[in-house]
DNA sequence: TTGTAGGCGTTATCAA
DNA sequence: TTGATAACGCCTACAA
């Protein structure tokens, strides 16, 4: 086994009769230092196997290039497509990506924030856990002036940049999809508290419907304990045993609607002829199941990467921006032949 | 606007009249401390609004209490659930993950390597590019006696933790399965390089064959280029365009076995009467098409624990492991529809 | 263009 | 049980 003795800048200085800030400038491509210098600094740099080291740096400049990167959970897909996103734009510009789940527990987040904020991260990503209703754990990072960008699930009342998809518009068109296929009794299924991304959605949806001029019918709107295919199959049990049951679905989640399409097949329900169904996000399952999901495009990848560039920005030019502006990324409708009705 | 000035153990020593050397020890609780001073300390701490500097005690202590992910990518399911593992792994441990991604590139790989290495990761666990065959990129993590867990796609003579399936027991079983449902001509697509487990799963499905004295054709095993629907697709027409085509078919990977059905369907093959199909990963696609695709269950949280426990483990005893054994963890046959014909 | 020197906030060593 | 002091490796005024 080799012997491993760091090198530092002060053996480079050594070797080459020069002083550490001569080499720290020189290895920095610093323009006082003269392009002779340069070369053999580095050049002797590397013959001496030296590798900087990140923390010192960090300690001294006050700069992590660190990103921290908090969200319910990174097994969804669309949460994994979000890092991704996050991921490449960081590499890109030399920064870390540090990752912590909330599990959608408020308590973790308080506390994964605390910590996100002693490793004095650069700058904070946060999709917020669905039980968060007070956001006050994250006014740290206003005081500290560290960028702080929510996305997706975003707090309503908070000065800081946010990206989002407009999730009321989204449902709108969603269930005016609907509508447009000759649905008149559309069911929705909802979850979470007011704040909440679903609260939006479902905004949308019985705006569609005002504007139709049908009526909003409580017992087709269901609000589900959470996210999962169990809960989503006992709702649609509920609704296709209503005296009048629904001849349209739509489900905030593609996770829902599909759930909802398994259930009705189950049952000798047509999909789309007796239930015409759309979901949200366009997970895989979406274009697996049978028949396809129609489902709102959700772009992932580019909420990370738009997440990660107004970091970068805001982390470059020394004065920070004060107007924290709301990112808005546009969604479509995805027909396929879950809905697909003329 | 709060000013904001950084509060540290030295102005804690201040307040109290104590060395900063006590107040740091108090704060973590060293035995020589009397209860009286660590509480003092910790309640003046509190209340001078102290928060730790990581950096600094990394930058003296030499642990970064940091674990560095690379992988291929982390959409995928059964890689973002490994990273799930890692993280709640970690963070039980009070450590951070980090998270690059290769996008199964090797000179990424190589330039991310380093890239962890300068950031002084506590430990590594990865998982090799597709294009990866020379691992040198690695040996800096051993002579610097790093933990270095390779998991899932590993390299082969390398003298690292691996944490593993047994691929060929996996692939064999799979086939043993089909075989039993009565299959006699049983397709397979393969992909990567001779060290890939594609590679591992084949040997184990032609062992089957060989073990029924079933004749192994190479018309029915396609190379495919890359672990795609289209690639699938495209391998599948041309297998049930065979003079002889096959009965039963063994896709190593769930995407694979999804595509084949689909496929199927499509040209009025039925799955599984005249085309059984068995995938492999147990992602969530599997349990939505229909018929439902047997598969081979691949513990990828529990695989991204154990790699982070094995880190955790080596960085507790002062003494590395010089044994550096290979963890397998169980995979087992789940038989759905697709594959189930008596 | 290069050098000097002090400090970033903590921990470790030795001494008291 | 506590204290004094020197690192850890780098950056950055300021000086030359």
């Amino acid at each position: 086994m080799k012997e491993h003795i760091e090198v530092t800048i002060y053996d480079i200085a050594d070797k080459l009769n020069l002083a550490t800030s001569t080499i720290s400038r020189a290895l920095k491509d610093h323009h006082s230092i003269s392009k002779k210098t340069i070369e053999k600094v580095k050049k002797t740099a590397k013959e001496m196997g030296y590798r900087p080291n990140n923390l010192a740096a960090s300690l001294r400049s006050k700069k992590t290039k660190t990103i921290g990167v908090l969200l319910p959970t990174i097994t969804q897909p669309f949460l994994s497509s979000l890092i991704s996103g996050i991921e490449i734009a960081a590499q890109k510009a030399g920064y870390n990506v540090v990752i912590m789940q909330s599990h959608d527990s408020y308590e973790q987040e308080v506390i994964l924030t605390q910590s996100l904020y002693n490793n004095r991260v650069s700058g904070i990503i946060c999709s917020l856990a669905m039980e968060t209703q007070n956001t006050s754990h994250f006014q740290l990072f206003m005081d500290n002036n560290t960028p702080l960008v929510f996305v997706d699930r975003v707090p309503k009342a908070f000065n800081t940049f946010r990206v989002v998809i407009d999730n009321y518009m989204a449902g709108y068109k969603a269930t005016q999809h609907l509508i447009s296929q000759g649905c008149t009794r559309i069911a929705h299924l909802t979850a979470g508290s007011e704040f909440s991304i679903y609260y939006e959605r479902k905004k949308g949806y019985i705006d569609a419907l005002k504007e139709a001029n049908l009526p909003i019918e409580e017992e087709l709107i269901i609000k589900l304990k959470a996210i999962t295919y169990e809960e989503a199959e006992n709702a649609t049990n509920k609704l296709l045993d209503l005296k009048r049951p629904p001849d349209g679905m739509f489900a905030p989640g593609d996770i829902l609607g599909v759930s909802a399409i398994q259930c009705a097949k189950k049952r000798g329900v047509k999909v789309p002829e007796e239930l015409a169904v759309i979901g949200f996000n366009n997970d895989p399952i979406s274009h697996i199941i049978d028949p396809n999901l129609s489902t709102i495009t959700h772009p992932a990848e580019k909420m990370g990467q738009a997440s990660a560039e107004i970091i970068l920005k805001n982390l470059k030019s020394s004065k920070r921006d004060e107007v924290k502006e709301i990112t808005f990324l546009n969604t479509e409708v995805l027909v396929r032949e879950s809905s697909k009705r003329n």
